[in-house]
DNA sequence: GGTATTCTACTCGGATAGAAGTTGTCCGAGTCCCGCCGG
DNA sequence: CCGGCGGGACTCGGACAACTTCTATCCGAGTAGAATACC
């Protein structure tokens, strides 16, 4: 029960994406650089978030990766089951049925630990969908103030930020 | 955020010391052999659970494990808590506080990412919470119907489920 | 017969290997842009 | 002057190691109970 940290950096990439320009994408190493994490690493997440459908991808020169929908309808949920996978945490093994009484219940019945674990979960989901990778952009920026936003600007214009015409995009 | 299979070992195990008449315990050995587990991990996992003051533990001949208190004051989390630790399972590294515009924002302020994931992990505690090992206990006990139930005292009998007398147990 | 004592058997507890998953890195496949050539 | 073409550089994508964590196991420390010797 320990949360990947890939999903903290695919998440804070999220956000760095949603507060471009309509259309802008940026390369994993910009991405990377934009808080000091590794760059080979760093495009390995953005290759799976990528896989989940939640950024798309375009290679070649000028190319990288962009949201591939708008920030609204991007939750953190999306973000945490591209980095961690969509299944569920806890996978019961069933040890119910191994034992002396192994048949004293009747199999078809879920398994009580199991379904409160799941039922925990669920809220763990719906809590997560509630936030939208647009949220956290905005209060990222609101908390930069208007320098830190001119900065995040000329940083993203340095690093190749720029909305490019027709372009093949992967997923 | 993979849930830990000894989570779900642990939980069992409580479940049935729940099962069992007041004040009685069983040994590492016979609660492992009820779901046909390995004997010295199970342990490992019932040491967790002595550390966290969910279980009270008694050496020499005839001890064993039982409930440190009632099994309607046991929460799921609590479990959970012992073997994975209750700690938090988001760790945010601040990474937002490296990195060209790592001066934008003032430091005392949380990262939103983080504050959203661990409002979400309050949500999924939260829920844990509310289901006790005892009704955890009643709803299996319920399934089992009284032929099962006959049948896991027997069982509990011939593994040396007994209340006993005083005697001296750790945490 | 009652009591202190020793002895044994049984239990938990922490220290020790093995396996799996995550973290981190590298090089190849594919694509777009720019310059060049020909018409 | 305009369109087609080739080279080069840039980017993503998946395959390959190193490390941390989880899984599994063993043997020693400590205790309760019973059998024994003694009073």
């Amino acid at each position: 029960m320990k949360t990947l940290e890939g999903v903290e950096w695919a998440a804070h990439a999220c956000a760095v994406l949603a507060g471009l320009a309509p259309g802008a994408s940026l390369n994993a190493t910009a991405l990377a650089g934009f808080h000091e994490l590794p760059p080979a690493y760093m495009a390995k997440h953005l290759q799976a978030l990528v896989r989940a459908g939640v950024l798309s991808a375009s290679r070649g020169g000028g190319g990288g990766y962009r949201l591939a929908r708008p920030a609204r309808e991007i939750s953190l949920w999306d973000v945490q089951a591209a980095i961690e996978g969509p299944g569920p945490s806890f996978r019961c093994q069933d040890i119910r049925r191994q034992g002396p009484c192994a048949g004293c219940a009747s199999p078809d019945i879920p398994c009580d630990i199991a379904r409160a674990f799941h039922a925990a979960e669920a809220a763990y989901r719906a809590q997560l969908m509630t936030v939208s990778i647009a949220e956290i952009a905005k209060q990222v920026g609101d908390k930069y103030g208007p320098e830190g936003r001119a900065k995040f600007g000329d940083w993203a214009r340095e690093n190749g930020a720029s909305p490019l015409k027709g372009r093949r995009t992967t997923s």
